[in-house]
DNA sequence: CGGGCCTTTGATCCTCGTCAATGACAGTGG
DNA sequence: CCACTGTCATTGACGAGGATCAAAGGCCCG
């Protein structure tokens, strides 16, 4: 299996961290929203961070359904597979960059891979906690709590995805999750602001946060 | 983060595989039916790889509920985690024998720590894909499709797990996953034996594949 | 024989998916 | 400037699927 791993392989080298010998890193790349980065089936050569913006992680059901696996936010890494080819597809949600890390011969990486790996399935876990156990109305309060994470401190903050997005990730459907945006509106937890209503103005965080118990 | 991991601390070393200089393994464990592995809160000093039968890895919620991240069969790793405190809980689901390999002061670990994240990675992948986009229907098939591979050529085979613990790893209630498998003998796909009726013969796999897509 | 555990089945209620329609806004072309 | 179109979010009506509550049967063990 590892043998297989065309990134694993060459960039497996846990122990060094960012800044060590040789870097595999590459420039910034800049992405307009719904750019791919890369497409399911192509071989992987990087993992990826990101600087600025929000990128999307999905699969394509045989049937063609859409199904996200997750949103990486401002320092998450993606990208990292168990095999050489992608097995799933990554865009940008809204305009966004990302830093490439690529497997030079004989580089040597400059990221923990490990725990890039641990965390991600840590995320994956807790996701599937959200996704299994709760009601529509809970995990959309669950994703909000999510997206209040990522901007500790700020009681107001650009969602950046749309209905759509948002349904795709909880596994509910967009009339749903717009029902439950108004559940949140009518019993004052937030309030949503911009043309698109995709700003969360949270005035009951302990509210939310006791929804997604 | 890494720093704070005890087992990553002393464990990752990858690229050393079974087999390695002073090895970390310990001696095979024997487990009863539904004997605690390890809980949540306690120190995670060791991961382990199944031997025989098989492990559920679960959390409990706040209320209480149990929800079954993963069912761990032969030859399968669990254990591995981001921090040095177990977020969950193990127990054999039946009689099941497995090997700990413990972090010694000094030891290389002949395990490729990497490859079971990021094998345990695409499981939980997987199971998010299961779980949120399909019926309750097509979760039972799924499950049973994920037991069916674990005996590779076989025809007929012992699943092991309650419906409870069926219940509580896909998301549904026991109920709901008896109905599911009458509606699957009623479908002539399986056939069930046994006392607890969890040995399952499976007359059609190629419908129950295709159930679940 | 009686009690406990597990599974199954039935009846009812409620949540969410589906279908349909509306409104707000941006962009385009006349 | 305005009509037209497309996109996105929201809301309503309806129906299906699963949760919940309740009960019964099989089997093991005391």
């Amino acid at each position: 299996m590892l043998q297989d791993n065309a990134i694993v392989k060459h960039m497996a080298v846990p122990g060094q961290h960012y800044g060590a010998a040789e870097s595999a890193k590459d420039h910034t790349i800049r992405l307009k929203a719904d750019e791919t980065i890369y497409s399911e089936g192509e071989y992987a050569f990087a993992i990826y961070q990101v600087e600025a913006g929000a990128v999307r992680i999905y699969r394509l059901t045989p049937s063609g359904q859409r199904y996200i696996l997750s949103f990486c936010g401002k320092g998450e890494w993606f990208g990292l597979e168990t095999g050489n080819v992608r097995t799933d597809f990554a865009e940008a949600v809204c305009d966004a960059r990302i830093t490439p890390f690529r497997a030079n011969r004989n580089a040597v990486v400059p990221v923990d891979l490990l725990n890039i790996a641990l965390t991600n399935l840590a995320k994956a876990q807790h996701k599937q906690l959200v996704i299994t156990e709760q009601s529509a109305l809970k995990r959309v309060a669950a994703f909000v709590h999510e997206m209040a994470d990522g901007h500790p401190g700020d009681c107001e903050f650009d969602m950046m995805m749309s209905r759509s997005d948002i349904a795709d990730y909880l596994g509910i459907t967009v009339e749903t999750v717009a029902r439950c945006f108004t559940k949140l509106r009518e019993k004052r937890i937030l309030c949503l602001k911009g043309r698109l209503q995709r700003v969360v103005r949270l005035l009951d965080r302990d509210a939310l946060i006791s929804l997604t118990i």
